[in-house]
Parts: C-alpha cells; sequence; structure tokens
DNA sequence: ACCCTTTAATTAGATATCTAACTATATAAT
DNA sequence: ATTATATAGTTAGATATCTAATTAAAGGGT
C-alpha cells in the first residue's frame, strides 16, 4: 500500500489541502455569521471545550489543545475575559501557571451559539447524508494525528 | 440516508469541522516552513494556480477561485508583485478591471515551492498510503461544494 | 441621453494569528 | 545551596484576513 509513484504525490496531496482549506474558510465564516453577540470561532471553540470536559485547565494546556500558539491563547482568554465568560485564577500549585474557569454567562453563551449551530448544520446532514460525515471523520482524525505527532 | 436523528448532528459535524481545522493549521505550518524566501501558503497558491491553468486572470478571478475576499486577493497580488513574482496591467476590454501575469521570477519561485514540498508529502503518503487520499479529496470536495453553493 | 444598479479594485480600520523576546517560577545537576 | 535549564504566561511587532466605505467603470431601463 505505501510507496505508490512517488510523482503523483503531490498533486494528489495539494488537492487534498486545498479542500481541506477552502472547508476551513467556508466553515468560519459561516459559523461566524450566526455566532450571537459577535462571538469568533475560536471563543466558541474554547466555550465548547471547556464544557464537554468540564475541567479547569490552564492556558498552556488549551492552546496545546486547540493546536494554537500561547500567545495566541492568551489573546482568546483575555477576550473571553473581557466579555465575563471565563475567570482566570492563579493556579495554587504552581506559581508560573494559571487555572480558566467558564462561568454562567460563558455557559449561557455556548448555549446560545450551539442552538444556532443547529440550522446551519442541517441542511448540510440532510443533504449529504450522515454516512459521509461519519465515514470521513475518523480518516481525517488519522491524517490530523500523524500530522500532529510529526510536525 | 438523509434525516437521522438531528440530535446528533452538531456533536457529529462539530468533530469534522474541528478535525478540519487543526488539519487546516497544521499543514499550512507545515507549508511555510519549507517554503523559501518567506513566502506564504497563499502566495505558493496563487503562484502554482496561475502556472496550472495558463491563463491570465483578474483579481476578482483569483478571489473567486480562492474563496476570499477582494481586499484579500488585492493584498496578495500586492505582496507578490513587491517580490517581482507578477506583474498587474489594466484590462483593455473592460477599464475597471486588472490583469495578473505571473513572470519567469514567479514561476522559479512556484518551482522552488514545489520542490519543497515532495519531501514533506511523501512521509504522509508512505505512512497513511495512496488510497486514503484517493478516497477522502472527492468526498471533501462535495462537501465544499454543497457549502460554496449554499453560503 | 440619463439615471440606477452592479461590478472591479482599492483603502481604512479591526481582529486573530504568528515569531521573538521577556519575566517569573519550577526543576535538575553539581 | 547554587547554578543551569525548562516551562508558564505575557508583551511587542508583523502579517493575513475580514467588513465597510470609496472610486471608477459598465450595463440596463426608461
Amino acid at each position: 500500500m505505501p510507496s505508490d509513484k512517488i510523482e503523483n504525490t503531490v498533486p494528489l496531496l495539494s488537492a487534498f489541502f486545498t479542500e481541506i482549506g477552502i472547508i476551513e474558510q467556508l466553515s468560519r465564516a459561516a459559523l461566524e455569521r450566526v455566532l450571537p453577540d459577535g462571538m469568533k470561532q475560536p471563543h466558541f471553540g474554547v466555550l465548547n471545550h471547556m464544557v464537554r470536559l468540564g475541567l479547569d485547565e490552564s492556558p498552556a494546556q488549551l492552546a496545546s489543545a486547540f493546536q494554537v500558539t500561547r500567545p495566541t491563547m492568551t489573546n482568546t482568554i483575555q477576550k473571553l475575559e473581557a466579555k465575563g465568560y471565563v475567570v482566570v485564577k492563579p493556579d495554587p500549585r504552581d506559581g508560573r501557571a494559571k487555572i480558566v474557569q467558564i462561568t454562567d454567562k460563558g455557559r449561557a453563551a455556548r448555549e446560545a451559539g450551539l442552538a444556532a449551530l443547529g440550522p446551519l448544520m442541517q441542511p448540510l446532514y440532510e443533504t449529504l447524508g450522515k454516512d459521509l460525515f461519519e465515514e470521513l471523520t475518523p480518516k481525517l482524525s488519522r491524517v490530523r494525528t500523524y500530522m500532529d505527532e510529526n510536525r
């Protein structure tokens, strides 16, 4: 299976990554058009992550979870904090670290975002079929995992 | 096939788009690490597009091809022009429009980018297999096409 | 001919992201 | 203990992107 003709590698993988890039752009634009209160995708992503995991994580852990740099996560957290969606406290166990906690207001904003998401996704789901996404997601996960481990 | 339980829509599609987003980040970072002369992904993408199609297109056509806004493409073209990779001329058939042409220097830069791309993609190809990408790409294309037509 | 609408390109201003550099704290080595 | 190294978080500066507004030109309707 591995090591077919290498000449075909670049065009094939270029087409793959081109599709990935355009879907990313389209999905972010579609999401941000319906998110309430001018919320951006990364903000919603972090709120969602915190609700689902139910943990109080550090900025560094969040940066790692979202594959962004720490300064980027610093910026995201500051925006969430300014809106009252999270509170940031010092970590009693590590003087360098902090702990980020979602607030009730943050939970409400996340709920509102989720509610806006349904109508966006339902047509995709109904038109293209659940099976397509159930098939694609684990395979994309394989690609993502490999790239993440070998970067 | 369409219209399964709608409750499952959001988590399933969220996971899909999360994978898309992370792969996009990782691939852009990997690409820009190996591109010569500080070239960025959009610059390489435009040069590549122009060589493959062999057409002289307008900024508006390029913006449409890459699914970015026109101001974004204006910025990209200005950067390419500053490096001498393209020349921009008025369109004799439409006083509003311009025509973007790749230069020999731009072609050389594109070639250098392509050469750097191979070693990046070969491990992916060999480890995960050609079949995976041949299977994924047309399916992603279906998703992209639908989203593009219904945004 | 003249106005109205659309389209092409740009400019201005805002935001998210990155890398590099900095501060502070923790951990390991000697 | 002291020193060196690594890690957490932030700040500073640069870039790519977006939306809104501006300018110029094309096309359609009356």
